[in-house]
DNA sequence: CGTGTAAGGAATTCTGACACG
DNA sequence: CGTGTAAGGAATTCTGACACG
């Protein structure tokens, strides 16, 4: 049931390209890491790992940023967002435990 | 007309990733590419940039090596599908100047 | 032929810190 | 607060070569 992950979620990119990509130096991309607006995986060593995703995401960030939205109010943002996501796949749980009761 | 490559042909995972996602050593990966089965692009300062669709490649080569095909084999078979290729796009261009003649 | 490995250098990435406004 | 930068170390990648079967 929907275990793909495909290209884009692949977390395979590293730090250098994603600067490229984005337009945004190493510091920011680090900097709104530290401040969890996004979420790189790492590898044995340490080193970080983006996806396509997340080269979305930062731009995304970096539009903000230009507005004048302060890290903080983008977090927030992404909170409430994640929240509505738990919700509704606690909701979704739900009703697939309802619907396979009937079987 | 068809323009994006979008995520699976952009070349942008370091031979590094790419070895952990082919199980494959990073000594066959670069000679793979000595015997020109396989093309990453390369960064300013010479390292190299693989695609999803290399890593796809590298598969069906390492397939192939495994039944005892040569390198050379795999690359006369490569050689005759780009020049399928070839050809249908030269008629796909006659085609289109035919139909543009119409207007 | 296909692949491993040691070698030396160059480029990459990491962290913690100081700086500025 | 958001970002630049110099610092030192660790990990990555590159090439050319020798080795083996």
């Amino acid at each position: 049931m929907s275990v793909d992950k495909s290209y884009k979620d692949k977390k395979v990119m590293s730090i250098g390209i994603i600067s490229e990509l984005t337009g945004l130096s190493e510091r920011k991309i680090r900097y709104y890491e530290e401040r969890k607006l996004i979420f790189p995986e790492r590898t044995g060593k340490g080193t970080r790992k983006y996806s396509f995703s997340d080269v979305e995401r930062l731009m995304e960030i970096a539009d903000q940023i230009e507005d004048g939205v302060q890290t903080y109010e983008i977090k927030k943002e992404l909170t409430k967002k994640q929240q509505r996501d738990e919700r509704n796949k606690m909701i979704r749980g739900q009703i697939n435990a309802q619907f396979n009761m009937r079987n």
